[in-house]
RNA sequence: GGGGGAGUUCCCGAGUUGGCCAAAGGGGGCAGACUGUAAAUCUGUUAGCUCAGCUUUCGGUGGUUCGAAUCCGCCCUCCCCCA
């Protein structure tokens, strides 16, 4: 990781497949070989953390902090409130001022995890700070008059929109986004906006506007966004997005995300999720039928190091073992520990299931049983009726299992 | 502001001579078989519950009726044409 150091970052993040479109590649690429440059990315704090389609960009902002450039992270505390169109198909949900505030100080804090901010290495900034007081006309009159309506009609962003309607509140996105990188401009002289390829003509906007009103050189950059070979967007479970918060999705289920990406997708992972040398991606994604479950092993372990740390991964990759190799069988199972009580009272098969949360429905659990999705100590339940008792018991805990992998531990105390 | 059209179960999308509709079909999801904790394929399943019965669903609300997703009134939202 330290030769990093001496090579373009630029030559990195291509070599490591992450750009998708550059306003302007050899300066770009020159800049960022020649000094320390500021640069932002911006985050629509429309949930209450991060999710692995954030992650990618964090991984890009830490490639840039490592090669000595300044990344700040900008949270749309202002743009939230009005909703990003591009590419979207329906009319975005308004989120309240406080749903906003609060998701913006979640997001602060996992950055935190990933990013230096000592010594002003990074910052995080929101646009709240300039966006909600701004006065309409002077807007209007600073901003508006550089945007010609008549190309961002053409924009590739807004046209499934055209289609299904486009309000006005939503139009103005882009002026808002563009906006901000003036105001990082000029406050912190940001030259450089990277996101996402989907935020590709509003990264424009903002390159444009300095341009015009400043006369100075802006960049824009974008990344590709996480996708499967096939070009489905990566990071969707049965349960939704898949989360950093642990919390909202826990280190186990993570690395077990990973440990099941297709084949065909595990090198593009590696080069972009883990730090390991692209000679290690390469050999790893090359692998072919059985053997590519070690490189899966191995990008599911080094993701989740990188977002909960090395404890963690240990313990999800033990866990994993335990379960679905040979391992020790006293590995952190994911699990749920319920009194005696409980126990006795929900002794019944399906209420035990939908006690620990295994199954949304009752109705769902009989199904799930009648064909044959529930195990519990690897003793497949045929019968709905089916009685707990304390035989069932093995050091006051019991396994069960629905479907081919999800494991679930309930201890009885 | 004027005229026309639409709002269905996770999504798309059938269904309007009122009962046979918990609601076709596809997608997605889940489960089973096959496997490598993969993909593809095949099969089953996909509102809830005290599950061979019952309860709540078809934008909202109030009606008509023995009975409404299907008929009527009002409201909300969206789309299209005109301004």
């Amino acid at each position: 990781m330290e030769d990093m150091k001496k090579r373009n970052v630029f030559d990195v993040l291509k070599e490591r497949g992450y750009l998708a479109q550059v306003t302007h590649e050899d300066e770009v690429r020159e800049l960022l070989g020649r000094e320390s440059v500021t640069f932002y990315i911006g985050f629509d704090p429309t949930a209450d953390s991060l999710h692995v389609g954030h992650f990618i960009q964090v991984m890009v902002m830490t490639h840039m902090q490592r090669a000595g450039h300044r990344p700040i992270a900008l949270v749309g505390g202002g743009t939230g409130m009005v909703g990003d169109p591009s590419g979207k198909t329906d009319m975005r949900k308004m989120m309240t001022r406080e749903t906003v505030e609060e998701n913006s100080r979640a997001f602060k804090k996992q950055f935190s995890r990933f990013l230096d901010f000592s010594e002003g290495k990074a910052m995080l900034v929101n646009n709240a700070d300039w966006l909600l007081d701004l006065n309409y006309v002077e807007f209007l009159r600073e901003v508006g008059v550089h945007f010609s309506v008549n190309r961002m009609l053409a924009a590739e962003c807004f046209k499934s929109r055209l289609e299904k309607g486009l309000s006005f509140l939503e139009f103005n996105y882009m002026l808002m986004q563009s906006y901000d990188f003036l105001v990082l401009n000029r406050k912190y002289n940001v030259k450089l906006q990277l996101g996402g390829d989907d935020q590709w003509s509003n990264i424009l906007g903002g390159v444009d506007l300095i341009r015009r009103v400043e006369g100075t050189p802006a960049y824009g950059m974008t990344f590709n966004l996480l996708t499967t070979s096939d070009g489905r967007k990566m990071g969707k479970t049965e349960a939704g997005a898949v989360w950093l918060d642990p919390d909202k999705t826990s280190p186990y289920d993570f690395y077990q995300y990973w440990r099941n990406v297709d084949d065909a997708d595990v090198k593009n992972c590696l080069a972009l999720l883990t730090f390991l040398p692209m000679e290690e991606v390469e050999r790893l994604g090359s692998l072919k039928d059985e053997k590519i479950n070690e490189a899966k092993k191995v990008l599911a372990y080094e993701v989740t190091r990188i977002v909960h740390g090395e404890e963690e991964a240990e313990k999800a990759k033990a866990a994993s073992e335990a379960l679905f190799g040979r391992g020790s069988s006293d590995a952190q199972v994911p699990g749920t520990t319920i009194t005696r009580d409980e126990f006795m009272e929900n002794s019944n098969i399906v209420d035990l299931l939908f006690l620990v949360k295994l199954i949304p429905s009752k109705g769902e659990g009989r199904r799930l049983i009648k064909q044959g999705g529930i195990s519990v100590n690897e003793q497949r339940i045929s019968d709905i009726n089916h009685t707990l008792t304390d035989s069932d018991l093995e050091d006051g805990s019991l396994m069960i299992r629905r479907g081919k992998k999800v494991y679930h531990k309930v201890t009885v105390e």
